[in-house]
DNA sequence: CATAAAGTTAAGTGAATTGGTAAACATTAC
DNA sequence: GTAATGTTTACCAATTCACTTAACTTTATG
């Protein structure tokens, strides 16, 4: 299983659209600013997000990236999905075919409670939940600062060990 | 966050102890085989699980594996954390001064509850249960097969993009 | 004691993945 | 037509994965 850096940007990127959603469709590189994300990195993460019909985008002047769904039907579970290349446990889990047809292991009981448990922690926190908890844990209303604050980027961070 | 094949060695290979757990001591030839996963590979993560006491070990002649607490006090959690190098989602998680030293990220939050949740759901499945359910699905009992039946080793499986 | 059977440790390796960059391209407002 | 946007593909260095190898230590037994 992986969750990767494709994930930690597409859940920064997708709370950012959707703590913008009032306001129309975001343009990508004012997103990666303030989420402190790499503009041509996040390109591959939105495309993924896209083909899984979870934002839309209007190419040309003007345009720029939205989400396609409300934020409350959006979840956790749908963005890793959509970013992550394997994300399950075993692959068992998904297709039992895979080990010996009848037959299984002494895990793989135990890895399909996981997996299912898993995607219901997951799939149970949507957008919306958790942008609302942002807005209220953020500074007081006067500090508006939109942006990331001072959360490094990934260049500087892995240099440090440091992940966000 | 990483679950890799260490993990899943890992759980095999803790059940197998637990299954056995009246005979006393294993030997790590034989759990190998029962299992199907290769020796040497078996050994860095019987290493890992030793340094977290969650496996005691006899050297020399007759020598064998066992396990250091009773299979009930026993968690998925405390496998992963021990054989995994880098179990979390987000380091910010466990360290909150990497980023940012007060103000977090938008989605620290998210990463927070994930993180917690998780630990919960891995922590609530113990190494006794996870085993009496095996041999409850398991085959009659005149069928007895010790062995992992069918279960194709790392190195086929991932040449066929399988896994387990 | 000698030896064999077991577990221990550390280093090495090919292949795959990760995280990121670069460059060419397509679409649309003005 | 051109500048501002989004799209696609290919490429890359560094790291990690999943092993393998080899030398080592410990202990039971003859």
């Amino acid at each position: 299983m992986n969750l990767t850096a494709k994930s930690r940007y597409a859940l920064k990127i997708m709370m950012d659209l959707a703590s913008h959603e009032a306001e129309g469709h975001q343009q990508r590189a004012k997103m990666a600013a303030r989420q402190s994300v790499p503009l041509e990195f996040m390109d591959q993460v939105l495309s993924r997000l896209r083909e899984h019909d979870l934002i839309v985008s209007i190419r040309g002047r003007n345009g720029g990236v939205a989400l396609n769904r409300r934020p409350a039907e959006i979840s956790l579970w749908d963005i890793f999905v959509a970013v992550e290349d394997r994300f399950f446990p075993v692959l068992c889990v998904q297709d039992h075919h895979l080990c010996s047809g009848e037959a299984q292991c002494i895990s793989s009981d135990a890895w399909s409670e996981v997996y299912s448990e898993l995607q219901d922690v997951l799939a149970s926190k949507n957008l919306k939940d958790l942008v609302a908890k942002w807005k209220i844990r953020r500074l007081p209303a006067g500090t508006e600062t939109d942006n990331a604050p001072f959360c490094r980027g990934s260049q500087a961070a892995r240099r440090n060990e440091l992940e966000l």
